[in-house]
DNA sequence: TAGTGGTCTAGACCACTTA
DNA sequence: AAGTGGTCTAGACCACTAC
């Protein structure tokens, strides 16, 4: 025999399929053409419907499927890169892709949230919802934490409903020079309320960027966003250094 | 009755029991404990295994739990922060938490690599393995592509084995002066190789960061960096500037 | 060898979308 | 109403680890 392989490795067979799949994605499939369903691919490849359906979580978890209840499966097109750099706050419904459709609530923040915020606990702080668009589609849902010292010009008189609270506050944020701010990412699950907000099921993977913005040596704000983990790439391009080339460059 | 909810939405078990265990995990256990296993677990609370299978996959997912065939599951530490930012390339063996075992193979890169590359197709450039511990744990994976054109000063007399070669592809790349990088980061599962040095199952989730390094207005390099999601939260510390109040500041 | 998590099966029913 | 993906069950066997 060919001694290719000691045939050591007994390779899952969802596993396996997912590579046949994924060739086959390649080579037969354009963006956005349906696959058939579930119960035909099982039959076809001579496989439960379960093992089939591993195979396709994976595939959707690397951003090359997008399955819809009711619906069906779809190939997915390639993932969009969405700038998480920024040096001040973005304003909601300023310029192309942005933050849209802000709500903001008073409350007190997660033990977690706090600590990262320097906050006392049990203290209530200004909580703004914004949802940022991407090509008319939800790409993240945020939570931006904002404690009342760092806003201490925010109008008082008013003590408006959600969106027009929460516009004040970014407004006043705006004022303040920021110093700095620190980034962490990782791997999450989304909640149930992100979920909804994001047009996927609960507990979908997302990439959650927590960012602490700095001011006068303060923490003057926190935001928790989650991206969907299955359409978005999340970009960094500021890195980049003025170039002893003359002009200094900048990405994207 | 209370009204509270109009139970409309029957919640899956798995995200009951889900939220369930993230609780018990608060409250009942601490790192390194190790729970019932799971045919016990799913008889205790009256669902078949592969239901309680999906919600400690969840919790997987974040991080929560960590499970090892042949052994058990048991409850993970807090993820570890890794720093992403660096403003040169790390030096294998050099200072605290850094790149390991370094391995070099010159080889053909895949389409899509290539093209980050600005290379021709069918160009073979240097490909550097290496192996990112921190706590005595492997936490990444790191591929980097370094043209020919990069490196012209590598010793040609010496045709060395993997473990040099690296080292001296590294030495040279570190003699560029670095004009700037571009970072992006998105989730992947890991492949089968990366997976054995990962310590992880095939499939296992990992953060995927791609950074194209320029110098001398070309990409002198591309690394692609495989890091476990389960064990990692990556952090971009570098963006604090130095500003006392008002100077310029980069990025608009 | 015993016990663990990983894979796989063949069903059933549910929630959702579309027509 | 028909068709899709999502949830759930009750088994079985396999691969791995540790004793």
């Amino acid at each position: 025999m060919g001694t290719t392989q000691l045939e050591s490795v007994p390779e899952p067979k969802y596993w396996h399929l997912k590579t046949v799949l994924a060739e086959a994605l390649d080579t037969d499939f354009t963006v956005g053409e349906i696959l058939p369903n579930e119960r035909d691919l099982a039959a076809r490849f001579g496989v439960a419907r379960a093992t089939l359906r591993q195979a396709l979580e994976q595939l959707e978890l690397e951003g090359r499927l997008q399955r819809r209840r009711g619906v069906g499966t779809t190939v997915a097109p390639p993932r969009v890169g969405v700038d998480v750099t920024t040096s001040r706050q973005d304003w909601p419904g300023t310029g192309h892709d942005a933050w849209q459709a802000a709500e903001c609530t008073v409350a007190v923040p997660s033990a977690a949230v706090g600590r990262l915020l320097d906050t006392e606990t049990d203290e209530a702080v200004h909580t703004v919802r914004r949802l940022r668009m991407s090509h008319g589609q939800p790409v993240a849902a945020e939570l931006l934490y904002v404690p009342s010292a760092s806003v201490p010009d925010l109008p008082v008189i008013e003590a408006p409903s959600g969106p027009a609270l929460a516009r004040s506050v970014l407004r006043e944020l705006q004022r303040l020079d920021l110093a700095g701010q620190d980034r962490a990412v990782e791997l999450g699950s989304a909640g149930a309320v992100d979920a909804k907000e994001l047009d996927r099921l609960p507990g979908a993977p997302v990439l959650v960027v927590t960012t602490r913005y700095f001011s006068e040596g303060r923490t003057a704000a926190v935001s928790v966003a989650t991206y969907r983990a299955d359409t978005c790439r999340l970009t960094f391009g500021g890195d980049v250094e003025i170039s002893h080339h003359g002009q200094e460059r900048r990405a994207s």
